[in-house]
RNA sequence: GUGGGCGUGGCCAAGUCAGGUCGAAGGCGCCAGGUUGUGGCCCUGGAGAUCGAGGGUUCAAAUCCCUCCGCUCACCCCA
């Protein structure tokens, strides 16, 4: 075989559809309750859309991006992750002066270069929301109960909230300054990476996975211990949010997230196994991402959640997606003049709504019945010359292995009737 | 970027350690047929494989060696 799906991407086919169709009617509707429009953006931007907004400094644009001067000369990237987009799309259309918050969903497609394995890939998709304009807490919350919701809506059980709060810019400074001293006593202990994120990005100290580095984790300062007051109360504000929303959530003082945006409020919803992708959803806080954007200083917090994720909790958890209805009838003809007819009352049965589908030409009647039986059809439609000539249509009904003759004209409205009785 | 596992028809897969009987098993799926126009079960037949690619060892390689490619899992990162 020549070609394939490039690493780390894959084809959607006909068969899992419906799982996408699912978490996307589910997603779909929740947003809607929660007054959130959707905004679709473009796949690519600028690449310094996602330098400036997510952080010259993360993994994404260091190392992730898929980046490219377009014949132009243009510097762009496909969209390595969903909140940045949003916000220039917030500045490019002035929606400041929009009743505020201003509440929008997306789906979209998300590429980041990256070894692919269980549950991550170089393109997913995701859904995400953003509230944008309203520093408070109960927005917070709002986000935060949207996701919880749409993950009970779909079935998913036994799942974990993660919440923490890393301060904003004017008690970070001070935080990391500390996590800095408590680190660099034993620098010695760190693993390599450590010792790089103490200069670059010391808050992802606090969530290696390397023994010795958790080791030091548990006897580092904690962010939520460290807060200015106008964050702590913010942050005790959403706990008690959370507690009156009755979301079980879980303070988890070592969750940062790689985004450099966020401020105060990170979360993620966490599924029960272990095993590689950790999380389905993940989001927070980035009241200085519009700044840094060159827009007024404008609050906002979201979340994206991972389609592919999502879905692969649901098979493992054992939720059926509901099917899309198959088609009602399968149109067998036997004989050349039948057969042009019978290609003229496929396509009247679609008028009529019917989902139809003609049999494969030039097949035995036997075949072409197989053919309706694995199309799991109801009904077949049988039309040869003896029909033809005398203007009717057998109508079988699958299941139960019986057929009548009904006129040709009206098949419609007896496969109507059928099914309603 | 680092490390492990794996690559046999569309899918699953035996065979690879101990080279020849592999001119490659079996199952699913696909196509045809099982007498005159009737599916699901069953039966018969058929199509479909450069055994991931290239090189090497050998009288002989799917099986051994080398290189490359791909897939996959984990680290990392994240959805």
């Amino acid at each position: 075989m020549s070609y394939r799906a490039p690493r780390g991407t894959s084809d959607v086919l006909p068969e899992d559809q419906p799982y996408w169709r699912y978490v996307e009617d589910v997603a779909r509707g929740v947003a809607r309750r929660f007054g959130y429009g959707r905004l679709d953006t473009p796949v690519f931007e600028s690449s310094g859309l996602f330098v400036r907004g997510v952080g010259q400094v993360t993994d994404i644009v260091e190392k992730e991006m898929y980046t490219f001067q377009d014949r132009g000369g243009d510097h762009v990237a496909l969209r390595p992750e969903g909140t940045a987009p949003v916000c220039r799309a917030y500045l490019e259309h002035g929606m400041r002066n929009l009743p505020q918050p201003v509440r929008l969903f997306y789906f979209c497609p998300i590429f980041r270069y990256d070894r692919p394995q269980a549950g991550r890939y170089r393109q997913h998709h995701q859904f995400g929301v953003e509230a944008i304009g309203d520093a408070d807490a109960s927005v917070d919350a709002e986000v935060i109960e949207l996701a919880w919701r749409l993950m009970g809506e779909l079935g998913l059980t036994d799942l974990s909230l993660l919440v923490n709060s890393i301060g904003d810019a004017g008690c970070r400074p001070a935080f990391l300054e500390r996590l800095r001293a408590h680190y660099s006593t034993q620098v010695d202990h760190l693993c390599d990476d450590c010792k790089l994120r103490l200069t670059r990005s010391p808050l992802r100290l606090l969530d290696c996975k390397q023994p010795a580095c958790i080791e030091m984790a548990h006897e580092a300062p904690r962010t939520d211990e460290h807060l200015c007051a106008d964050c702590r109360g913010h942050w005790e504000r959403l706990l008690g949010y959370l507690r009156a929303l009755g979301i079980p959530y879980r303070v988890e003082p070592r969750l940062v997230r790689g985004l450099d945006y966020y401020s105060r409020t990170v979360f993620e919803i966490q599924p029960p196994q272990e095993g590689g992708q950790t999380n389905i959803c993940g989001g927070g806080r980035y009241d200085g991402l519009m700044e840094q954007l060159e827009g007024p200083p404008t609050p906002g917090i979201g979340f994206g959640a991972g389609m592919e994720r999502i879905i692969l909790n649901l098979k493992r958890q054992g939720v059926a997606a509901p099917e899309a209805p198959p088609l009602t009838a399968v149109v067998v003809h036997l004989g050349a003049s039948a057969t042009e007819r019978a290609v003229a009352l496929a396509s009247e049965l679609r008028n009529a709504g019917i989902g139809a589908a003609l049999a494969p030409a030039g097949r035995s009647l036997r075949s072409q019945l197989r053919y309706a039986n694995s199309m799991g059809v109801p009904y077949a439609l049988i039309l040869g010359d003896d029909e033809l000539s005398r203007g009717v249509v057998v109508l079988r009904d699958m299941a139960r292995a019986e057929q009548h003759e009904a006129p040709l004209d009206g098949a419609a409205a007896a496969l109507e009737a059928a099914e309603g009785g």
